[in-house]
DNA sequence: CCTCCGATCGAACGTTCGTTCGAATTTGTT
DNA sequence: AACAAATTCGAACGAACGTTCGATCGGAGG
């Protein structure tokens, strides 16, 4: 079904030095960008010759075809895990901006290329990363509707969730692990709050400068 | 003071080809990305051969300079006339996405090319790109702070407005003008009403789906 | 008419890119 | 120990890139 060929090699081993290669090029494409990235930083990056790359993977496009694919099924199952259990609507929606912000400080190299290379992916892999993509888009849009179950117009909620993802996305142009004194889970609810409430009436948090 | 000469050959004709050089070369970054796009692409773009590009810019990286550097300007001296005799504080910064979005209609390409390549220039030139860049960032945070007077923070202040950002660049990523039936005015607003107020108390806009 | 100078371009340069290939090396199994 | 398969890599390929250079064009001033 999928674009690129999933299931060849299959031992153990081999798939662990693929997932450190990927992880590899995560680095260099979110450091560099997927175009002004090459091959051979990646080798590289990943302690590998630059030949060396072809036996896990059949070019550079499949691995950013992998890096996407891998982080939008990891923010897909977190999101249904992170909604277990919890019935009210506006904690629902805090529950996704957590579960987002979660993965993105553990994967932020990940999740950094997979906000800047959107458009990026050609062909039957873009379609197939796509459709990830919208589902989780639909899931969060699914989210807000239920804030707003009888007034909200789907325009409206559409248009919400879009800069939703646009306050989400932009996180990592700003964010600094190294600076920062504020905590992500601080982060989040304040994201959440932020659009739940507005700035009017949004808490605020402690007084130091996260950047 | 810039890194790049700007006072060289100065005839309006020289100036005005320069002009429709650089909107060429917005068009092709917009849609190619500043590393995959070519010389040779903004070219053909421009109706002008390879070589005949260097006669009025030094190379590519000067290409995107004058690109940001122009919008960011256009977009502080937009502000600044967006606000003059408005004195209520939501008012003003309602204005302030409003000058933005407008921007954005007007400038679609420029406006995109700005939000995707900020950190793609080097040295010098991105440094004087990066000031105005900040002179636009920090007059917009002013805006927010004279929301919340006395009960801010100057963290949470900061924090309301990176993601203010977050949700204006990037609109280019959803917002498609053939197929939206809701005006640039209107998305204004509401991406205002939401800032302000949360997408709870969100006036919502009509029914149509903008994308 | 001739001269000069900005404007334009075809052709080429050196570099870097993603990818390929065959040989060498390592690993696993009898 | 011996063989097969998996893994690794140096070297090279053709293509595309940004940039340069010298020649040509065209209009304004003497």
């Amino acid at each position: 079904m999928g674009s690129i060929d999933t299931a060849r090699k299959r031992t153990p081993a081999f798939d662990s030095k693929r997932i450190h290669l990927l992880a590899a090029a995560a680095r260099v494409f979110s450091e560099e960008g997927y175009d002004k990235a090459s091959m051979r930083q990646i080798a590289g990056e990943a302690q590998v010759s630059l030949a060396g790359i072809y036996h896990y993977v059949a070019g550079k496009e499949e691995l950013l075809y992998w890096i996407q694919f891998h982080t939008f099924e990891s923010l897909l199952r977190g999101l249904e895990k992170s909604l277990e259990g919890i019935e009210d609507p506006r904690q629902r929606l805090g529950a996704a901006v957590g579960n987002h912000i979660r993965h993105f400080g553990d994967n932020m190299q990940e999740l950094k290329v997979c906000a800047r290379e959107l458009e990026t992916l050609e062909g039957d892999a873009y379609e197939d990363v796509r459709r990830l993509r919208r589902s989780y888009f639909e899931a969060v849009h699914n989210l807000v509707k239920e804030l707003q179950p009888q007034r909200g117009t789907h325009l409206g909620s559409w248009l919400a969730t879009a800069n939703l993802f646009g306050m989400l996305n932009w996180f990592y142009q700003w964010y600094d692990p190294e600076r920062s004194r504020v905590s992500l889970d601080d982060l989040a609810a304040q994201q959440a709050s932020l659009f739940l409430d507005g700035y009017t009436s949004c808490n605020s948090i402690g007084d130091d400068r996260g950047n």
